[in-house]
DNA sequence: CCTATTTATCGAATTTCTTCGATAAATCGA
DNA sequence: TCGATTTATCGAAGAAATTCGATAAATAGG
């Protein structure tokens, strides 16, 4: 099923996309196919634990990344649906 | 020619459309196919013509505009190969 | 030449974001 | 059970973004 996004979602995803850091977890979490640990985010990201927990709150709010834990840990995978949908709005940008 | 961009310049341009007046110039800038007038968007949006000034921009910046100046107004487009070059980059978190 | 129109820039006020350290909560392993 | 590990949350400091009004600069038209 397609996900169209509003305009305050677009909204929302672009700003979490607008910071160095989330970009760098988004390349992290994509590396790895399967699903990324919050640990090794936090080992790879010279950032105090709770910035960095504060910025992958950021990208799961706005859906981009989704979050399941497990134990202790939390992991994390892409929203591939809500990558999709938020590349379908922009591709409504081109002529 | 196909344009890659570098991390720092996604994040400029996720910046960019990480605003709703924003997000609305782009949109009304979509609507004509042809070059749009500065003045049209400032009779679109209900803010102060400084601050539309300041939008607009940001978006120019982030090379997600084309400005050309004409007498006394300026004109915009999209920048296809910009916004190409992002979906582009968006599509790598793409499994 | 003078005035009106169009856009950009400046400075200031307000709001939002980023970052940290401290600490709490949950859970694992010994 | 107890201590260590993992993640989230809180409050505060500093940085950055948004918005406005005032004003400047460029140009079109009478």
């Amino acid at each position: 099923m397609n996900i169209v996004l509003t305009a305050k979602q677009v909204e929302k995803i672009s700003k979490a996309l607008a910071d160095p850091y989330r970009l760098q977890i988004m390349d992290l979490v994509n590396k790895d196919k399967e699903w990324v640990k919050c640990v090794s985010i936090i080992e790879c990201i010279n950032l105090a634990q709770s910035t960095i927990s504060h910025h992958i709150s950021q990208l799961v709010e706005a859906e981009l990344l989704i979050a399941e834990k497990d134990g202790r840990n939390v992991k994390y995978v892409i929203n591939q649906e809500v990558l999709s949908a938020y590349i379908a709005y922009l591709n409504h940008f081109k002529s």
